[in-house]
DNA sequence: TGTCAACACGAAAACGTTTTCGCAAATAAA
DNA sequence: TTTATTTGCGAAAACGTTTTCGTGTTGACA
């Protein structure tokens, strides 16, 4: 048991003062060459660290950042936090991570917890109860507060801030355009509730797609899924109960539920459905057939919300820079479950 | 913008003294009502918050957990990293979480850089790369400076410490029993290189479970196939090259994958070749036919380990408790992809 | 010999807490 | 009225750094 050797400890040793022993450790030239030998030399041999914790008081600055996601057992938020793991820790960053649990609760207390010093800066992705609640002013305090957020894939207009987000319009508009470019007439969506951002979004990819290519919109070919229940029979039912030729659903797991349902119902994936999913996840590279899906690049996704957050906190010159907004693009991987 | 208000701020407006303050909000009966009440009306207003920081500094402790996982792509590293966070966050400590990258390098980077004050303990699996050059003095020299380790999953017997194991040995010996009892002769097992205990426990599992049965070993019916390839063409090979009816996979990407070949190949799962995996993730429980798989409880697990390290951390009596190795007990699910 | 600069180092403050100890004023007891 | 006790609060140290400023010693130069 050797435990942990502090300046104090050297300058006592060595008979000369804190100061002295710190200032040959940064190898000042205000410290005789002698001196600075001797001190680094007992400073290497007891192998002498600095203290973060009372580095952090002094610089007013911990070198961590808190990363606060809905859920690290989704396969997307997980790549995003490779990412910003990845990133920050090249960069000298620790991640402080908590998980919200979907829950604005969790949420604002977790963010408070990590305000009172624990970390410069935040990187998170909004629950899906702050987001349908509406309810953003644990956010606007600690901005207050001068603590810098980035938001990503789950963001809001309420709050002034970087963010990361993904094509989701876009992306959803060439999958849907995918489909009617290989004949499919009947076109369905797979969603969540539309307090998600991302859901809204893919939703009116979805719509312009129909609209620019004159296809009527059928409202009951809309499917809306309850948030991480048990839903088979709800697509079971949707599927007997209407003609479809393509689903596109907004997540991976809801592309693999409808892949399997229709697939027991009798129906040729993809000669008689198409499916394209998102999330490139290991569900859909490892499905029979294999899933056409949005790859979202998560980890792409965390490092540019890193930089963003660790720029900001670094930032340094005179003028604030704007808050930004980075775009990912998504990319639309083609595979069995669709006519390519 | 309104910066962080500290003690000396309460002190310096309200015309009193720091220690004043401080009395006061922890309720000291040392301090009048009046000054009591008047300290924290403001404390309140100005939404005083103690910083941690300065805290950790006085206290010698962060409450701060240093996670190291090789992986947190994988399903069951997240799961375990799930149950740690759980668990510490109802325990007030917040969790530090860095990827070794299955490198021995960066672990011994990460593992240093917290342990210059940032973290009070550890939980980890050690990496591949350790593992292979049974190299552990990094562990070594964190365990002597009075720093408390938990290992987890990929432990070593090099190490004294709190560790947290799965039960790998019975449960390969009882998957195979169940592949006996349903007829099977002929049981493959496809592994990864023996440097990792996991796989070595497995695989003296399935060795047990043959001789019990006096069922004779052949050395053919073992595939070893080198960690994070690509990997198809062997797996393919292999069945085409040896009678197996029964297929024991030390995890779930080898299951899915030997699945997917199989049925290329022609066979029928289970009627033909049956399959079991580890890791009850998502994968398992969306193939066709779903797989019988281990289910290793992984949040179970990283919620002992982190009781374990809490545990240590708080320990206050006189006498050192003795390390403890706890055994988490797998659980077969029998599902489509083997006869039951 | 006296003056000045350069050199080498130490004292002290600061970061934000908690806690021990001391001390004055107010109250109670004698 | 004197003494003892309680009450209410402040000073200061401590946690481990960094950094500014001050200061004693040395050597060079006039």
């Amino acid at each position: 048991m050797k435990p942990k050797i502090t300046l104090k400890d050297i300058a006592n040793e060595l008979s000369v003062s804190i100061s002295t022993v710190s200032k040959a450790l940064k190898n000042s030239d205000e410290i005789s060459k002698d001196t600075k030998d001797k001190i680094k030399a007992f400073a290497k041999f007891y192998n002498y660290r600095p203290n973060n914790i009372a580095l952090s008081l002094k610089n007013k600055r911990t070198k961590n950042i808190g990363v606060i996601i809905p859920d690290i057992v989704h396969h997307f938020f997980t790549t995003v936090f490779r990412g910003i793991e990845k990133y920050a820790n090249e960069k000298g960053y620790n991640v402080i991570v908590c998980i919200s649990d979907e829950s604005i609760e969790k949420e604002v207390i977790n963010m408070e917890m990590l305000a009172n010093g624990s970390i410069d800066g935040f990187i998170l992705s909004l629950s899906a109860e702050t987001q349908l609640k509406n309810e953003y002013t644990h956010l606007k305090e600690l901005l207050d507060q001068g603590i810098p957020i980035v938001l990503f894939d789950r963001v809001t207009s309420e709050i002034e801030c970087d963010k990361v987000v993904l094509n989701d319009n876009e992306i959803a508009r060439e999958a849907v355009e995918h489909f009617i470019s290989t004949g499919s007439k009947n076109i369905a969506l797979v969603t969540t509730e539309k307090y998600f951002n991302v859901s809204e979004s893919r939703r009116y990819g979805y719509l312009d797609a129909l609209k620019a290519h004159n296809i009527k919109i059928e409202e009951n070919l809309i499917l809306t899924l309850p948030h991480d229940m048990e839903n088979d029979s709800l697509i079971t039912e949707f599927f007997q109960h209407n003609k479809v030729d393509a689903v596109l659903c907004v997540n991976e797991i809801f592309a693999i539920q409808c892949m399997s349902i229709i697939q027991e119902l009798g129906f040729n994936v993809p000669n008689d459905i198409s499916i394209i999913g998102f999330t490139d996840g290991i569900l859909s590279r490892f499905s029979v057939p294999r899933l056409t899906t949005v790859a979202q690049h998560g980890e792409l996704m965390g490092e540019r919300a890193a930089k963003l957050l660790i720029d900001r906190m670094e930032w340094v010159d005179e003028v604030e820079e704007p808050f930004k907004t980075e775009v990912i693009n998504a990319t639309l991987i083609k595979r069995g479950s669709s006519i390519n």
